[in-house]
DNA sequence: AATCAAATTGAATAGGCTTCAGTGTTACAA
DNA sequence: TTGTAACACTGAAGCCTATTCAATTTGATT
């Protein structure tokens, strides 16, 4: 993520009125944890370029110069907070992957998985094209192997689909892997934009995730196998259940 | 578009050094075209962040306070180029498809004309989820308008295949108009980054683009009608003719 | 030719990112 | 325990750029 203060082989020191622990290099990363979540929260209400440092600074407790010894720039700060985001998407993904058994109900979490997270962390998200755009910066980068880390969970559903059958087409993975993410992305945005006529944004969300995994498992209509969907439905209240309970 | 200095109700002038036409009005056309294009290349060059008032107002040849005569910010400004930008691919996408009768090449055509497109002026469309992701500027912006009418001709396109009957699913359009620009947005993001290994970028999109039409039109695999793709195929011959020729 | 509206100018303003010289703290050794 | 080098922290100053605005020029009209 990101590297803090000049990592030092010694260690050991006390904060000034933060944690529980001590060392310096606990303080350290206590101190960039700090950092980073009021930069997520500063970013997420007045967005990236509206945020300012100073505003940063006085959520996390420190002085402005202070950010500058945790990372190198405004931009090199987004980007901390959304490999952040990264991070914790990808392990929600994994997890709802290993715990389902169909390729049709896997998908189906993915995607929602994928869109609940955007909406609720939209102001980060909308960062993302801003700092991706020069590609020098990018690849390479951590958010670039974050990112990969983070669709290959969708890739390996896709080949254990196609070996166990699950998966009619003949189409490449890296073609379905853009059809899959670019079309929720793009149903984020004009979600955004629908002021919520008749159906309501749960509706259309519900509606486009439904006809594109569809299409990824080669079903022509929505209307086909039945008892697939039916699983997916009950995989859908199962989810929802546990999220009350926790 | 931009709305130039304020309007007035006479008329008749003329430039210092610009241009053949010398009525006022059309004196601030020019002048409004003019720093447009400016910031065109000024904000492909550099990006809408390093790119700075002074450089385009340099490049236009004008002082750097005119261009807050027409244009009410750097915002502003870059809505100008993008808004100049839609219309024009709008205005390619219908012609495209006038001139094609099947679903299949039509939704061909629009796919590899938005794929070009958007490579070309990279540097501008990279712009627009700055400008866009306050919804409170976006909505019921030029660009909204613009973007919709955009993407109205490809909606027209799946309403007519429905009606002929090259449409096979039920799929409703709002569904399948984020899927498919969707999908190659996301498409052009993973071209750039892919650091053409084996397969070339060309291949990797054209894959793409069947993949999505194919999934369109309701077929399982790509290897399907084969006439049908043959049809495709001629159609972009006949197109990077026409180019060639121009 | 006089006059007024519009367009243009560019210097001054304001605000935000970033730097850096100085100060305080900590880990370790003697 | 004390000394000290390395590190972390600070916040005021520097720099850069978007934006404003009073003054000026230009153009259309009477």
């Amino acid at each position: 993520m990101a590297s803090g203060p000049v990592e030092t082989k010694h260690m050991a020191a006390l904060p000034d009125a933060l944690s529980p622990s001590s060392t310096r290099q606990s303080r350290v990363r206590e101190r960039e944890a700090a950092i980073i979540t009021a930069a997520r929260g500063v970013f997420s209400t007045h967005g990236y370029a509206k945020a300012t440092m100073a505003m940063i600074a006085r959520e996390a407790g420190v002085a402005d110069g202070t950010l500058y010894t945790y990372f190198e720039n405004k931009d090199a700060l987004a980007r901390g907070v959304i490999s952040d985001y990264y991070a914790r998407l990808t392990q929600s993904a994994q997890e709802g992957v290993d715990t389902r058994r169909t390729t049709r109900t896997r998908l189906d979490f993915l995607a929602r998985n994928h869109m609940a997270s955007i909406l609720e962390e939209r102001g980060i998200i909308e960062m993302l094209p801003l700092l991706t755009s020069e590609i020098s910066n990018y690849s390479g980068s951590d958010i670039y192997e974050l990112n990969k880390t983070y669709v290959a969970v969708f890739d390996n559903v896709i080949r254990e689909g196609r070996a166990s059958g699950d998966i009619a087409g003949d189409a490449d993975v890296a073609s379905l892997r853009d059809i899959f993410f670019g079309s929720l992305d793009y149903g984020y945005k004009s979600l955004l934009m629908r002021t919520a006529r008749g159906s309501s944004r749960k509706a259309d969300t519900a509606r486009l995730i439904d006809q594109l995994v569809s299409m990824i498992l080669g079903n022509k209509g929505s209307s086909e196998s039945l008892t697939e969907r039916l699983e997916s439905i009950a995989d859908r209240l199962e989810f929802a259940l546990e999220k009350t309970q926790k």
